[in-house]
RNA sequence: GGGGUCGUGGUGCAGUUGGUUAGCACAUCGGCCUGUCAAGCCGAAGGUCGCGGGUUCAAGUCCCGUCGGCCCCGCCA
């Protein structure tokens, strides 16, 4: 038999109808004479109701059925009796009652209840992932991600856009994260990676004419996990030929206004802002800023410098930086609260944090006594400062300033509750450095990855002062998350081959690693750039999660297990035999 | 690699300065019940306290190691 409609179908129209459906069991709430079974599917839930006086045999046959019990029914459509509508439930106004009962699959009694506040730790939830994505929020969650993918299709298709496939077994590659490998049986101790991103495959594209490319494609980062970060994740990866930083970024907002309508029905404003990387440091301590919530980072070095206070003139001697947070109404925090501040930056490596409270006569801080009053009110003014704020204050390196009151900065953001729900703030991070310097391998590495082009103003500095280069690499930041990240390549071979002499990769390994890429870009190049989304973090925020298990069907644990399939395992003599590997005894 | 936190019937938790028979809720099983929607009421069963070692007259509790969950640092172009 087929089911004449799904468990979150039928309304007050369906009143009178005969109907047949199939489903799970949620709940029954047996009350002797009369049994109430909730049955759910993707779609909803919907109300049974066995009655002996309707069918004795079917209403004895309801009795044996237990939560999870998979069933087919059949029966009549009618409105509740007044009184008795659900109005949490869609279906709330109807109930069905059975005529007809068959138990298509019984269950074993399962180790939590299917319903939305599920009352199990997400170590169970993981072991029976099965079951855990049977509750509706879950459903909610991998739907939302379905429509947000085929959002993204229907609209890069309408845009001339060709979805085309790479491979998943590649050549491993220096720079960048570790990668996972796959060894070769064919080639015994020869090994392919699996792609962290499909970047190279994507500029030969361009190089071969599909000037319009994107691919909604697995990635893999052999790294640490955290919430946001896992093993194996999903980039939706565009490549553009013939193209500015403006147009990319002008695709990916209309997109993205495109993704909010459709999803939260939110209009979203563009152009988006763009900041650039050193504005992104200088006031939020951040390249991701959340700009959901104002309190800026504020430089106060130049009112401080010449003040009595011996801390504030070394550093300013030291060419370090002074700089202020101001907390609006903060000012009643408790001796305990402050202590746990300054804490939390002792925590993260810093000296401390010094603080002034704001009341009716001025500051009250152990500063005031190094304060000119014309020094307080320049400071006041610049920090927008009104009674009953606290300021922060640290004096350290420019680097640990910024990171410091930046971390408090997020910090406030969620202890104060600044933070609007249901709010979307986008900002473009713009002009990148191209080079940081790796301490532990002592030579630069790329910020970005080696192909992304030099700001054309800075490419003189390539040779002269590398460390100060800004690079043609932008980041999407949402709510604090970086979304998505790309930059306008490098088509000129001789210029790519001068970045990978600053990056310390030699000719020959330039050649060994990438030769078919510098290869192909002395055929015909065009200028070409790209950007890649997170996919699951760009649906983990729409979808308000904290983590991107909740919006990835089967994801791993922070030690990268899976607690359903208990992947990895190990392997068979035989299986290591074919492929020519043998295990050392890492232990001991 | 490091730090924090947690691990106790099927599930979620409590368990005091180490001390009698490890307690509660939900689920499960049995009984009663015709309007519930977290149904209700009565009763029952169910536990090597993650695992291994140690201290002690005595360990769920203290110590060491180990495995696992979560969060963070390092790491993640």
């Amino acid at each position: 038999m087929k089911r004449t409609h799904t468990c979150g179908g039928l309304n007050k129209a369906n009143s009178g109808q005969n109907v047949l459906l199939q489903g799970w069991v949620e709940n029954r709430r047996d009350h002797g004479g009369l049994i109430f079974i909730d049955i759910r599917d993707r779609y909803g839930k919907t109300q049974l109701v066995f009655d002996p006086t309707l069918n004795d045999e079917t209403f004895t046959k309801a009795k044996e059925l237990r939560p999870e019990y998979v069933i087919e029914i059949e029966g009549s459509v009618h409105e509740r009796p007044s009184g008795m509508v659900n109005p949490h439930l869609k279906t709330g106004e109807i109930e069905v009652s059975v005529n007809q009962l068959a138990i298509l699959n019984k269950a074993k009694t399962p180790p939590f209840l299917i319903v939305d506040d599920v009352d199990a730790t997400e170590e169970t939830r993981l072991r029976y992932r099965y079951l855990d994505l049977r509750r509706a929020v879950m459903q909610k969650n991998l739907i939302l991600r379905h429509r947000v993918a085929q959002t993204m299709r229907q609209f890069l298709d309408q845009e001339n856009f060709l979805e085309i496939e790479t491979p998943y077994l590649m050549k491993s590659t220096p720079e960048g994260a570790r990668d996972f490998l796959v060894p070769s049986r064919i080639h015994k101790g020869k090994f392919y990676a699996l792609p962290q991103s499909p970047q190279i495959y994507k500029q030969t594209l361009m190089i071969s004419g599909y000037d319009r490319y994107f691919q909604i494609v697995r990635c893999f980062r052999d790294e640490d996990l955290r919430a946001d970060r896992q093993p194996e994740f999903t980039q939706l990866d565009v490549e553009m030929a013939f193209v500015r930083e403006e147009d990319i970024r002008d695709v990916v907002e209309r997109l993205m206004v495109e993704i909010f309508a459709r999803i939260h029905n939110i209009k979203i404003e563009r152009p988006f802002p763009v900041m650039t990387y050193d504005e992104a440091m200088a006031k939020y301590g951040c390249d991701k800023p959340d700009l959901r919530f104002g309190m800026p980072i504020v430089d106060i070095t130049d009112i401080v410098k010449h003040t009595e206070f011996k801390i504030f003139q070394m550093t300013a001697e030291q060419g370090g930086m002074i700089g202020a947070l101001c907390v609006k109404g903060a000012a009643s925090y408790s001796r305990k609260q402050i202590d746990l501040l300054n804490q939390f930056v002792l925590d993260m490596g810093g000296k401390g944090v010094l603080n002034a409270k704001v009341g009716a006569d001025g500051w009250e801080s152990s500063l005031k006594k190094f304060l000119t009053p014309e020094q307080e009110q320049a400071l006041n003014e610049r920090l927008h400062v009104r009674e009953g704020d606290l300021i922060l204050i640290i004096a350290a390196s420019k680097a640990e300033v910024q990171r410091y009151l930046g971390e408090l900065r997020l910090k406030f953001g969620k202890q104060e509750n600044l933070i609007p729900e249901n709010s979307y703030q986008h900002v473009w991070i713009t002009e990148f450095p191209m080079f940081e310097y790796d301490d532990e391998a002592d030579r630069f590495v790329a910020m970005h990855h080696p192909f992304t082009s030099p700001v054309d103003s800075d490419v003189e500095m390539l040779d002269t002062n590398p460390e100060l280069v800004r690079a043609k690499a932008y980041d999407l930041v949402l709510n604090g998350h970086e979304v998505a990240g790309g930059s306008i390549r490098i088509h000129s071979s001789e210029i790519q081959s001068k970045v990978f002499s600053l990056l310390k990769i030699s000719k020959d390994e330039a050649q060994e690693k990438f030769g078919f890429l510098l290869e192909a870009l002395q055929h015909g190049a065009p200028p070409h750039g790209g950007i890649a989304f997170g996919l699951d973090r760009l649906i983990m925020i729409l979808a308000g999660r904290q983590s991107l298990r909740d919006v990835i069907a089967f994801p791993k644990t922070t030690a990268a297990l899976s607690l359903m399939d208990e992947s990895p395992s190990g392997v068979s003599p035989e299986q290591l035999k074919d492929l020519g590997l043998r295990i050392e005894n890492t232990k001991g």
